[in-house]
RNA sequence: GGAGAGAUGCCGGAGUGGUCGAACGGGCCUGACUUGAAAUCAGGUAGCUCGCUCCGCGGGCUCGGGGGUUCGAAUCCCUCUCUCUCCGCCA
C-alpha cells in the first residue's frame, strides 16, 4: 500500500512510474486525493467540535462541584446538542476514510527506475546466467515418467487421495525432499538468517499484511470454520512476524528464514504447465525474508539473489537469473528477480525462486516501523525462494539422470541422501 | 469444549465515573556534582492524526480490539481476541 505522503507529494510521478506495470493510475489517484482532502477537513472540524465538548464536560464537573447546578444543566444542554454533530461528522470521517483505504490499497506498488518497462515475460532481461550447458532432450525422461518408473513420485495416488496436485513422494523420492529442505536451511542459516518455524495458517490481518488478501484470495485455502488461510509462502508470516511493531534499529537488518508446505489453489491453470512437478497445490519452499532500512534495502536484494543463484549453481544446474520488465511483475513489488532452471527433457526455462523488494508497500500496510532518531519511519522488507522444491526435483532428475537409468545425486546433497545415485 | 481470573506506558505495578495520557518503583536519556565512575540531585522518556507563524506550538484519538451507556469512562455494560488456573480431551 502506497503511503499517503509520497501520493501527496509526488502523485504524477506515482503515475507516471506505475504506467511502466501496465497500470493507469490517474483516475484513482486524482479520486484519493480529492478523499484525502476531504478527510482533512472533516479531521479538522471533528477535532474542533470534540475539543469544544472536552471543555464543556470540564466546566460541567467544576460547576457541579460548586454547587452551581442551573449552570450545570445548560452546560450539559449544550454538550448534547454538540454531541449530535460530532456523530455525524464521525460517521462521515468513518466512511471518507474507508472510500479512501479502498483505493489506496487497489493501488500497486510503483516499480523501482532500474525496472525495465515491458507487456509481458517475453520482455524480461537476463541478468546473469551459470556456466552449464543447456542440455538437450535427446533420450531424457521427462521427469513425470522417470519420477514413476523409479518409485520416488506417485501422482496417481496422490490423486485419488486428495485430488491433482498433491503427490506422494515415496521412498528416495521422500528422502530426497528432505535433504533438500535441510540442506536450504544449512545454507540459510550459513548466510545469516534464523531459521523458523512458523505457522502454516494465518488469520486474515496477516494474510492483508504481506499483500495476499485481498486481490489474490482466490489463490488461497481457506478454513471458513476458523477464518484461516493457508499459507501460499512461508513469506507470509515470517514477514508478518513483527506486524505492527516499532523496531529498534540496532535490531536491523532482520534476516530470517523457514521451511514450509505451499498451498496454491492455482484456479484456472492447466495443459503442459500443470504436467508433474510444474505446477502443484502442495509444495515445499524454504523462504528467506530481510527487513531492512530503506537506505539499504536494493543491496540486501543483490545480496539475496546471488545467495540464491548460488544455492542453484551448487545443484549443478543450468540457471539463469532474470530481472522482471514492469508488465510482468506482481502487485506488491518494486523490483523482482526470478531465477530459472533448465529442464532438459522439456526444453524450457522453469522458475524457482523469486526474489523481490516490496520497499515500505508491505510495511505501510503491516504498520511495520523502527525507530530512526526521535521519529519512526516505516522498513523496507524483502522476501525470496530459497528455494521451492518441485522444480528443482524436475530439473534435477532430468539433469542428472544417466543412461542406464539411475540418478546422479549433486555433491552437496550426497552428505544428506548419505548415496550418490537414486 | 466447560468454569473462573486477568489484559494499564520500555518493564513492574496503582488507579472502580470528572482536573488521569495516567500515582509509585525500576530501566533508559539529558544536565549538575566528580579527575573518571558509582552514589546523589534536577529534568525528560509512547504512538497515530489534524492545524499553524513548522528544528517549535496548539487540538484530537489511543489504558488488549470493537461497540454502547453518560455532559464526561482506564474506571459501568456488551462483544471479540489473547493469557493464566481448574475440569474435559489429546501428540
Amino acid at each position: 500500500m502506497i503511503e499517503l505522503a509520497r501520493l501527496r507529494e509526488a502523485s504524477e510521478e506515482v503515475i507516471a512510474t506505475l504506467a511502466k506495470k501496465g497500470f493507469d493510475a490517474g483516475p484513482l489517484v486524482e479520486q484519493a486525493l480529492a478523499y484525502d482532502a476531504e478527510r482533512r477537513q472533516l479531521q479538522k472540524s471533528l477535532d474542533e467540535a470534540r475539543s469544544q465538548i472536552n471543555q464543556l464536560s470540564k466546566a460541567i464537573g467544576e460547576a457541579a462541584r460548586r454547587g452551581a447546578t442551573a449552570e450545570a444543566e445548560s452546560y450539559k444542554a449544550e454538550s448534547t446538542t454538540l454531541k449530535a454533530t460530532i456523530q455525524q461528522q464521525e460517521a462521515a470521517l468513518r466512511e471518507t476514510e474507508a472510500k479512501l483505504h479502498e483505493l489506496l490499497i487497489r493501488l500497486p506498488n510503483p516499480p523501482h527506475p532500474s525496472v525495465p518497462g515491458g507487456r509481458s515475460a517475453a520482455e524480461n532481461v537476463v541478468v546473469s546466467q551459470n556456466a552449464y550447458p543447456l542440455l538437450p532432450a535427446d533420450g531424457r525422461l521427462p521427469h513425470w515418467e522417470l519420477a514413476e518408473k523409479r518409485h520416488l513420485i506417485d501422482f496417481e495416488r496422490g490423486a485419488k487421495v486428495t485430488g491433482s496436485g498433491f503427490p506422494f513422494y515415496t521412498g528416495d523420492g521422500a528422502k530426497l525432499q528432505r535433504a533438500l529442505i535441510a540442506f536450504f536451511l544449512d545454507e540459510a542459516e550459513k548466510a545469516g538468517y534464523l531459521e523458523m518455524e512458523a505457522p502454516f495458517l494465518v488469520n486474515t490481518d496477516t494474510a492483508f499484511g504481506t499483500g495476499q488478501l485481498p486481490d489474490k484470495d482466490a489463490q488461497m485455502y481457506y478454513v471458513p470454520l476458523d477464518e484461516l488461510y493457508l499459507i501460499p509462502t512461508a513469506e507470509v508470516p515470517l514477514t508478518n512476524y513483527f506486524r505492527g511493531e516499532i523496531l529498534e534499529e540496532a535490531q536491523l537488518p532482520v534476516k530470517i528464514c523457514g521451511y514450509s508446505p505451499c498451498f496454491r489453489r492455482e484456479a484456472g491453470s492447466y495443459g503442459k504447465d500443470v504436467r508433474g512437478l510444474n505446477r502443484l497445490h502442495q509444495f515445499d519452499k524454504v523462504e528467506i525474508v530481510q527487513i531492512v532500512r530503506p537506505e539499504v534495502s536494493y543491496e540486501a536484494l543483490e545480496e539475496m539473489r546471488l545467495y540464491v543463484e548460488s544455492l542453484v549453481d551448487r545443484l549443478e544446474l543450468a540457471r539463469r537469473t532474470v530481472l522482471l520488465c514492469g508488465g510482468d511483475m506482481s502487485f506488491a513489488s518494486a523490483k523482482t528477480y526470478d531465477v530459472e532452471v533448465w529442464s532438459p527433457a522439456q526444453q524450457r526455462w522453469l522458475e524457482v525462486s523469486s526474489v523481490s523488494n516490496f520497499e515500505t508497500f508491505q510495511s505501510n500496510r503491516m504498520k511495520l516501523r523502527y525507530r530512526r532518531g526521535k521519529a519512526t519511519d516505516l522498513v523496507h522488507t524483502l522476501n525470496g525462494s530459497a528455494l521451492a522444491l518441485p522444480r528443482i526435483v524436475a530439473a534435477l532428475l532430468e539433469t542428472h539422470q544417466l543412461p542406464d537409468g539411475r540418478i546422479r545425486v549433486p555433491e552437496v546433497l550426497q552428505p544428506y541422501l548419505k548415496k550418490a545415485y537414486l
